[in-house]
DNA sequence: CGCGGCTTTGATGTTCATCAAGTAAAGTGG
DNA sequence: CCACTTTACTTGATGAACATCAAAGCCGCG
């Protein structure tokens, strides 16, 4: 692997750069940019010009769009990996959504024709990137459709369930975001939300303080996620 | 254009067949496969192997998942040039959704390893499809969320406004679907889609007969659909 | 003809959004 | 650092929206 680079634990690079020849990697290498963001920051914003293909190297963002009367909604939360940059960064010029920081997080940058030069010439490399882009769009797709058919304690209990398992791997973690975020997220009300929490809590679901969360019966959160 | 593959009105051809040298174009044509399918015939299930990649080349149909309990949930309505297949083509081994045919249909069928193989070779042609395929993602979710912030009337208004606009490109069409299948589109009861269809006929933004519907105050309806 | 599926309407109770009010926490300016 | 403002969080009350149950009409098909 190319030193150059300097990601070691790069996933971008180790899934896909195996698709590249020596020189290309190089090109790769000296094109990226990697932008550290603190919690907050706005990393674009719906409506700004696609100039980068973005690459979420650590930390959390939420992607998210605002409709004309100012109010926001989760389109979803990504992690280490997961492309900042979803299908559209081929086929439209502008952003469709916005993405904001959740946790501390680096961005990995390069330039949309950069990328477009390399995918012409490398075929095994613009398919790989397809896949995981395709992956990627498909989860959003496939949580967009859970979330929609869930009532308002099950689309809690899923969204619970999500950061516990697919994000942060533990019973116990704090929440990344705010319970009207959470709400924008499953298309409710913040109240419902918190209601749903404090239902949770009293039925010895759940502990929380705060925005720390720990799960103390999965199983019964799993029976609400799924039938509830 | 190669006529061996005679398709003179195929989209996929113009759009990306460019792309081609004469001799892939070949391979591609000799390849391909057209099917015709019949109103309710399933062009492929939920868990089977994905063997082919799928194109809508003419008709109507309808991508959806079914449900532990056999609760049907429909993703999205395909019309021509949409295709079949979406981006988990390339990353899954088996169908994440079903297909069913609403309108008679004629779909091009391509074997999936073929088209990985031109992939492969044709950085070009990859980017293009990597563009048409990621904007029809990009749709599905952004359907997916507009349905999701909206309440019983404005769901049902933006489902109709979706299929005078977008399919039939006519203020009078017949409903493809059922009340039922409307009801699974957008994540509500059958009775409640009725009943606001029949609430928009005494209010006489609708003439209904059956499943034959003629919007009668677009303005109205466009309002309802926005903010209703 | 009769069966099953689709459609429609009504009645009923639950769920949910909205409004209101209050506490706690976090940021802001002097 | 403290007063002040703002934002986040929480709970209750109320009415509107919605799902569910029930019943009846309609149509196509074996």
């Amino acid at each position: 692997m190319d030193p150059r680079c300097g990601c070691d634990n790069c996933e971008l690079k180790t899934a896909f750069f195996e698709s590249f020849r020596k020189e290309e990697l190089g090109i790769f290498c000296d094109q990226k940019v990697e932008v550290p963001y603190k919690r907050g920051d706005i990393v674009f914003s719906e409506g700004d010009e696609i100039r980068y293909f973005a690459y979420l190297k650590s930390g959390l963002v939420k992607l998210f769009r605002t409709d004309p009367d100012g109010k926001d909604q989760i389109i979803t939360i990504a992690g280490p990996f997961d492309f900042v940059s979803l299908l559209g960064v081929f086929s439209e010029t502008h952003q469709t959504y916005s993405v904001s920081v959740l946790e501390d997080a680096v961005i990995c940058c390069i330039e949309i024709e950069q990328m477009k030069a390399i995918a012409l010439k490398n075929g095994f490399f613009t398919l790989n990137l397809m896949e995981k882009l395709g992956s990627i769009s498909n989860k959003i797709i496939l949580e967009a459709l859970e979330i929609r058919k869930r009532h308002t304690h099950g689309k809690v209990a899923y969204i619970l369930l999500k950061f516990s398992q697919s994000i942060y791997q533990s019973l116990v973690f704090d929440l990344p975001v705010s319970r009207r975020e959470i709400a924008e997220y499953i298309g409710m009300t913040t109240e419902n939300v918190i209601r749903a929490l404090s239902e949770f809590r009293k039925e010895k679901l759940l502990r929380i303080n705060g925005r720390e969360i720990e799960i103390l019966d999965l199983e019964a959160l799993e029976r609400i996620s799924n039938y509830g």
